[in-house]
RNA sequence: GCCGUUGUAGCUCAGUGGUAGAGCACUUCCUUGGUAAGGAAGAGGUCGUGAGUUCAAUUCUCAUCAACGGCUCCA
């Protein structure tokens, strides 16, 4: 006999070998048909596996993410199955489960054939059947020897590829209807669990996501155990949808784009441009108040500086290609380091000048290849809401630590919770390619960041590979509406720029020494962070950042005279109103000032005029009830003037 | 840049080998109406662009541009 701990603390004697699934059994029948999976002394697997000894387990089921990770890697094999049905002789890469967006892939190399969107149904339609079956999932260990055997036989040299990193006794195959599989596992214990299935899109995507490699047709698709969760699933992607950016962005008259102009060249509209100044004003205000100092530089520069910064010939392909003029090359800016280091070494500075910090709000543009264009997330020409700190080194916490706070005090005003902190690292192997070849500098520098995010006890996760050529960053990352992932905002530290440029200050005792240097752009730049706000808002922008604050709305024509007059006094104040002077039903004008997402609307008639009170109404709540025009004006001065967030 | 899909009126979308429609928006008229769609009439498109096949192309073929779903990449 072996006892076996549940997660409530409960212990039962089992016979040795026996299942998680038939421990499932004993507790109960309905439980039993449920459990996907079981997690053992705190590691997933099958649950067909036998226990030998003593073990804390727990059963899995749709309920838990190791559940539903299990349930999408078993729909990927069957999907395998389906796809080797379908496509005899088919080569399988990997087919993993996903979280973001939900469901599953398998990448695989049809050879010459060429899979269409309907060929998906008829997949689905297969898989269904094979799922009918109710196969069990099998698993079946092999030495490396016998497993290279079978895939060289096969001439499979995906397969082939992936056992190579593996060692004898890590070697398991998973085996479901006439599919057999090299795979780790866990998997569930039989097809007949998936009830519901939907093959979602076909994608190329690089061989071990290198694009020199061979491109093979990956195959997204997402299961449920019934049919209404995935009815359910395919309502909210629809829900989803509706908060995209580009579709909100074109209702609202945000931005536009046109042919002529260029892809991924963003015009602002009048109503985007409002939310651009205002965001503007609030960075402004910040960094004023923070001892920034504001300049302006131009968008072009000599080849000579990117030489100098090192951008050039490393980041050549992100710049749009050089123009030439009385024999000089010039580039647009891609970033405003360069012409902000260049201020700072255009006059001597001392200790005492320290910490300078330049900002500006600065125009960029990077070639982004045409494929990674996206809506406003993903542009070639951007506004970044740019600085650079310039500091010694006993300064750099706590000006690294005030940028955090800033970042934290942005994310409040918008109410950003959703994000996660990145701590981006350098990798030592690709010192002197990606990375500035300084290795104790590198350690350093990450330590210094580490510690600022450890004191101010913001969640982060490490992650390495993922920083600047010269230095360390934190990156803030967010998710769009369809599940993509973005850096919403970044801070940089930089050690090597400043030498490069030989840029010093002469120290207390008269020498000299060079600036570490921060860079940061907390709201990002404008177009991804307005793309975010879209969808975070899902287009309600809080009252002061809406492009149209305050909507009149007369009952009739006749009382025109009376709305203007409101009008006026709204203007005077610097709230932004705008009158409805259509000749519609007021029901007609108030659904329209809803769908256009004003925050306040006010109703003027008989009633009001006679009064010498407004009527309001507030986006989503409905009427409020009437009052006096100087009233209303003061409370949405407040709210304005505070920021609040609705 | 690569793989795949799409491109018809300002917007959302039907449709056809014989030079095109709907709803909303827009204009005019009727109506002057109290908290999410009043009625009528009218105006709008060389069917993304270029070439080919054909007596005839918006429709079929090819190229090209752009957008979209991914890959790679990134603020």
């Amino acid at each position: 006999m072996i006892s076996i701990t549940f997660p409530d603390g409960a212990v039962r004697n089992y016979e040795k070998g026996i299942t998680p699934l038939a421990i499932a059994e004993s507790l109960s029948r309905s439980l039993a048909e449920k459990v996907l999976a079981a997690e053992i002394n705190g590691k997933v697997c099958d649950a067909t596996q036998p226990i030998r000894s003593d073990a804390s387990l727990r059963l899995l089921t749709w309920n838990d993410k190791e559940g539903q990770m299990t349930f999408w890697h078993s729909t990927a094999h069957l999907m395998a199955e389906a796809i080797e049905k379908k496509f005899p002789g088919a080569k399988f890469w990997v087919g993993p489960p996903i979280e973001n967006p939900k469901g599953f892939y398998y990448d695989v190399d049809l050879g010459d054939r060429k899979i269409s969107e309907e060929d998906l149904a008829e997949l689905e339609n297969i898989m269904k059947e094979l799922s009918k079956q109710k196969n069990p999932y099998i698993r079946k260990e092999m030495s490396k020897k016998e497993a290279v055997a079978y895939y060289t036989e096969k001439g499979d040299e995906y397969k082939l590829d992936l056992l190579q990193h593996l060692n004898d006794g890590e070697i398991t195959f998973y085996t479901q209807g006439n599919f057999t599989d090299l795979c780790r596992g866990p998997h569930i214990p039989h097809t007949g669990l998936i009830k519901a299935i939907k093959l979602t899109n076909i994608a190329g995507a690089y061989w071990k996501g290198d694009e020199k490699n061979k491109q093979l047709t990956r195959i997204y698709g997402v299961s449920f155990p019934s049919q209404k969760e995935l009815d359910e699933h395919l309502q909210m992607l629809e829900e989803a949808k509706k908060r995209d950016h580009r579709k909100l962005g074109k209702e609202l008259g945000i931005y536009t784009m046109d042919e002529d102009v260029g892809p991924g060249l963003i015009m602002w509209l009048p109503n985007g441009s409002v939310i651009i100044e205002e965001l503007e004003k609030l960075a402004k205000e910040t960094e004023q108040k923070a001892g920034y100092k504001r300049v302006v530089t131009p968008h072009l520069a000599k080849e000579s500086m990117y030489l100098t910064s090192g951008h050039l010939p490393y980041y050549a392909d992100s710049m749009f290609p050089p123009m030439e003029i009385d024999g000089e090359k010039y580039y647009l800016k891609a970033m405003n380091c360069p012409h902000h280091h260049k201020i700072f070494a255009s006059s001597p500075r001392s200790y005492r000048d320290l910490p300078l910090r330049l900002a500006e709000y600065g125009t960029v543009y990077r070639y982004e290849q045409s494929g990674e264009l996206f809506g406003l997330m993903r542009v070639r020409c951007m506004h970044m809401n740019d600085a650079h700190i310039y500091c010694t080194r006993e300064q750099f916490n706590e000006e690294f630590r005030a940028v955090n706070e800033m970042y934290l005090k942005y994310f409040k005003i918008f109410g950003i919770e959703k994000y996660v902190m990145r701590l981006s690292l350098h990798a030592p192997e690709k010192l002197g390619i990606k990375y500035v070849n300084e290795p104790e500098l590198w350690i350093e520098t990450e330590n210094m960041v580490r510690q600022v995010l450890k004191e101010s006890g913001i969640p982060y996760v490490e992650v390495p590979d993922e920083a600047a050529f010269y230095g360390p960053k934190i990156d803030v990352q967010i998710f769009s509406v369809i599940g993509r992932e973005f850096t919403l905002a970044t801070n940089q530290v930089d050690f090597s720029q400043g030498r490069r440029f030989g840029l010093h200050y002469t120290t207390a005792d008269n020498t000299t020494d060079t600036p570490i240097i921060i860079h940061r752009a907390p709201l990002g730049t404008h177009e991804r962070f307005i793309g975010f706000l879209l969808e975070h808002y899902a287009g309600k922008f809080p009252l002061w950042l809406s492009p149209v604050q305050v909507k009149i709305l007369p009952i009739s024509d006749k009382f025109l005279p009376y709305a203007k007059e409101i009008h006026e006094k709204l203007l005077l104040v610097g709230i932004r109103s705008e009158t409805d002077e259509r000749n519609e039903k007021i029901g007609k004008k108030i659904r329209d000032a809803e769908l256009a997402k004003v925050p306040y609307m006010i109703i003027t008639g008989e009633k009001e005029i006679s009064e010498n009170k407004i009527s309001v109404r507030k986006r989503g709540k409905g009427d409020l009830g009437s009052q006096s025009v100087e009233e209303f004006i003061k409370i949405l001065l407040k709210e304005i003037e505070e920021r609040t967030a609705d």
